[in-house]
DNA sequence: CCGTGTCCTAACCGAAGGGTTATCTCGACC
DNA sequence: GGTCGAGATAACCCTTCGGTTAGGACACGG
């Protein structure tokens, strides 16, 4: 029974699945099954089983799960109590969108670490509903991104995603669903925003392209290759210049909110609290609004779509 | 960062000693201090050093000993929960002297196991000063022997340490400090009775054999070889029949109290409490007194000074 | 100043953990 | 009743863990 196997289970409980919980680990699936059939033998029990839908806890795995939430847990205070001990940085482990990722967050995490010092921040990339799962198991300490059920959530600021395409791009026949969707790897996670959309307007499979960021999405679609969410103050230079044009369309723009997301106070790690208050200040503010900036290539992680922290 | 490696450091810092962790767990010492280094490595801190006197816990250390407790006792829990959820056998953990283990010990659990059932009995041997420690950090559910600091004790029995030998035996010049003093393995422990009588009658090292265990103690001294202490019921048959004789001398016999302990009724494990309620039954009383119940050997751990558990 | 006790390190080794890809099984669902 | 999605298994690899023995560092007491 190793801690590693412990929080994958506990992972695949929260997320109901082992396919989300190999997807969260940054890992393939297997690897979880494997964990996961690890400790069913220590253990001797199934812990957790394929029922009709999803997946159930036995009697033994609820208490199981439980109890192993906390030993996760206290892991994590283990590592923090010792940095925290010796004056070492203290460590933010921030997990948000792909799309997000790209833009707002790291100006923001830029701003916040320069203000605050002593504080080492990483990013993660996960799905919505991996977020969720990742702070209640402290396995991130804070979420930015749409609202988390069930999370201390905090609205912090309203951007606009617009659609963006050639300026020449004219809308046929098929409406927006019959143009190619040149959308970043947030177009697979359904609860995304750009999710949403492409749920909303119907766009089939066939007519979405995944590129690996937004920035390449943007320049395939100046190309002319089709149309492409942008949050809107991040494109408006590439708009001015006509390089891009906004597309028109029925409920577009849409004004979204973003919101950062942590644990009860008392569980929260003392990083966490002071981004959620420098997030309130106009320094925030700013760094958020910001077109580009310039945070160095190397600080982001590589390009794979979810993340994972040891 | 293992559970083991946690295990390792918890019985370091509550035992004061690389060496005493390293044995009460049964392993080598180098074992023990590996798996502190592996911890310090990682957690990058000594968390405990050597000191003028014992070890010495870092600020870092004391915090993360407290967390590490907490964590090994959930592994506990964990498992246990597995197990009563699938209304598997309870798993009682005694830990006693070694010569205990070798008459009361086992009579005793054997009248237990038999009358409640579905319990089933593992049982370690540990000096005094480990047996603390090891039902503390909840690696024995229950101890078995002198009166324990700290954990609650209760007192169960009342039982005389006699002295004895061959029946010719003549106290010479030096005393009985001048004999050979034939003793099983607790006399290496000072805080055993046995070994407290070593010190109390000055006996010098050199006079002091030791021996697997009690019977082959008696067995020598039955041969004239030297004074055995033994627990006087249970050497009444050969006294009887001559084979041995008490030995007589200031403050000999002593009469010593048996004590159950194991951790507040909150913490503590059903078995353990079932086992305490066990002991104040004329049942227990009886099985206690009888001299060589005729456990069979193969329910004796093997010839090892300390046991350890998974 | 030299044994002695105690902790740490080195070198080695087997077992287990944890990762991958490929394949099998099985239930849901047109 | 195929097909497909998702979990389990198999086979394989590499790393780490945890154990051993042997030997070095270092404080302490006669």
């Amino acid at each position: 029974m190793t801690l590693a196997q412990l929080k994958v289970f506990v992972l695949v409980s929260r997320l109901g699945s082992v396919r989300a919980a190999a997807a969260a680990l940054g890992v393939s699936e297997p690897a979880v099954s494997q964990a996961l059939a690890a400790l069913r033998q220590h253990l001797d029990d199934p812990l957790i089983a394929r029922s009709g839908t999803g997946m159930e806890l036995t009697p033994a795995g609820r208490r199981v799960v439980a109890i192993a939430s906390q030993m996760v847990n206290l892991a994590v205070d283990a590592e923090a109590a010792v940095r925290q001990s010796n004056g070492a940085a203290e460590l933010l482990r921030v997990v948000t969108t792909s799309t997000l990722a790209q833009s707002i967050v790291p100006s923001l995490l830029q701003a916040f670490t320069a203000r605050a010092g002593g504080i080492e921040v990483s990013v993660g990339v996960a799905t919505t509903a991996e977020m969720t799962a990742l702070v209640e198991e402290r396995l991130a300490d804070v979420a930015v991104g749409p609202r988390l059920l069930g999370i201390e959530a905090e609205a912090v600021m309203r951007y606009r995603l617009s659609l963006v395409g050639h300026p020449d791009l004219r809308v046929n026949g098929g409406g927006l669903a019959g143009l190619r969707w040149l959308v970043d790897p947030t177009g697979t996670d359904p609860l995304s925003e750009v999710g949403s959309l492409l749920t909303r307007f119907r766009v089939p499979e066939s007519n979405i392209m995944v590129f690996a960021n937004e920035k390449a999405a943007w320049s395939a679609a100046a190309a002319g290759e089709g149309v492409a969410p942008a949050i809107d103050h991040m494109v408006a230079a590439e708009v001015d210049r006509g390089a891009l044009a906004r597309v028109r369309a029925t409920d577009m723009p849409v004004d979204l909110l973003l919101y950062v997301s942590s644990l009860e106070p008392s569980r929260r790690s003392s990083a966490a609290d002071k981004l959620r208050r420098f997030v309130r200040t106009p320094d925030a503010m700013q760094a958020m609004y910001r077109p580009d900036s310039g945070v160095p290539a190397a600080k982001f992680r590589p390009p794979v779509y979810v993340t994972l922290w040891s």
